[in-house]
DNA sequence: GGCTAAAGTTTACACTGTCAACATTTGAAG
DNA sequence: CTTCAAATGTTGACAGTGTAAACTTTAGCC
């Protein structure tokens, strides 16, 4: 083993965001991390300067999954329906990992003092809204305002299906519900 | 000073109310709530579980006093223009109260096991949603499915507004964007 | 008046974030 | 190749945390 361990960064990024993913945000400690990277309690200090600093960097990686997964549904064919399969796939990928998204939206980060935090956030939102722009080509003025209407639809839905918390057939019914919801609604445009 | 306090567990739901709305959520500890409230470290342990469990009460807490507000939106003279006052005051409430909407919703309590704190914050959303509901009177199957989603686009706006955190002059533009855009969205329909 | 349950205290423990001081390694300059 | 500073790691310590256990005081009821 040895004494400089090389990509220690990432991967106490990476473990962090394992940890979290199996075992949720409320026990998470450095140290517990640390360990997992057989390193000492006080290594990730040179790497970060707080625990909130890394924590931020795990949510940042969550949101670059979260854009990857939507940027697949990104065809330039159909607009409404990307945008639709964008929508479900932000919600899908809520609530199969819950604990990330807790991590990225119901976990006190500041997030405006990690600009590249809320970049990759403002990213995968982009994505998700590149379609709705595209739709709106010609009205002036606009897209701006709806992007911010259909961002704002499709997290709260999110939220909504989280803090009932019921992750089992009743949710899934909800969710498909709300899928054709967004259709509805952006169809209304 | 008594021996026996009298009222401490609404008093420690109170003091920690307070502490959060001026300190923020991330630095609480349930020993500082029971210094202000001159007790003893572990005294609240005798009015709750734990931590998690006096926190619960002040999200409730906080339910209720959101309540309270939307609550003196509601008419029953104008129906479209009910809910866009509460959903208005549904976004002020959270912007003028960051502290506590982050113990609400940006804060790790897992809300399924406090069935009082769910039930005060439907009351909050079924207060919201009461006008919705009253202007698809007739068309079956239809409400609750809207229901959702304007809670959706309501909180979504507001949790939207709160990431990108700019409380000043472009946050109130955004906010009265966000306003008019909360009628166009309900005009709609 | 004495007993029991409720409400409060003291003490203790394991765990946490983080700081300061020290040790090792690496890479570049001489 | 040697040297030496910067980067990276370790050790030890400290104050603060949630919370369990054992003990003390009080209030209300027979």
């Amino acid at each position: 083993m040895r004494y400089h361990h090389g990509n220690l960064k990432s991967n106490l990024i990476n473990y962090a965001y394992e940890w979290i993913a199996s075992n949720g945000i409320d026990n998470i400690s450095l140290r517990k991390i640390a360990e997992i990277a057989e390193v000492s309690q006080t290594a990730p200090y040179r790497h970060f300067k707080s625990k909130e600093h890394l924590l931020a960097e795990v949510a940042t990686l969550g949101f670059e999954k979260l854009s990857f997964e939507i940027d697949k549904n990104i065809t330039t064919d159909d607009a409404i329906d990307d945008l639709v399969r964008c929508s479900v796939t932000y919600i899908k990928f809520g609530l199969n990992n819950e604990h990330i998204i807790d991590l990225m939206f119901n976990y006190p980060i500041k997030k405006a003092e990690y600009p590249s935090l809320l970049e990759s956030a403002d990213t995968a939102f982009g994505l998700l809204l590149k379609r709705l722009k595209y739709l709106h080509d010609g009205k002036e003025g606009a897209a701006p305002l709806n992007s911010i209407s259909t961002h704002a639809y499709v997290h709260g839905l999110l939220t909504i299906l989280q803090m009932h918390q019921r992750i089992d057939k009743s949710t899934k019914t909800e969710f498909f519900k709300a899928s054709s919801a967004v259709k509805d609604n952006l169809e209304e445009m």
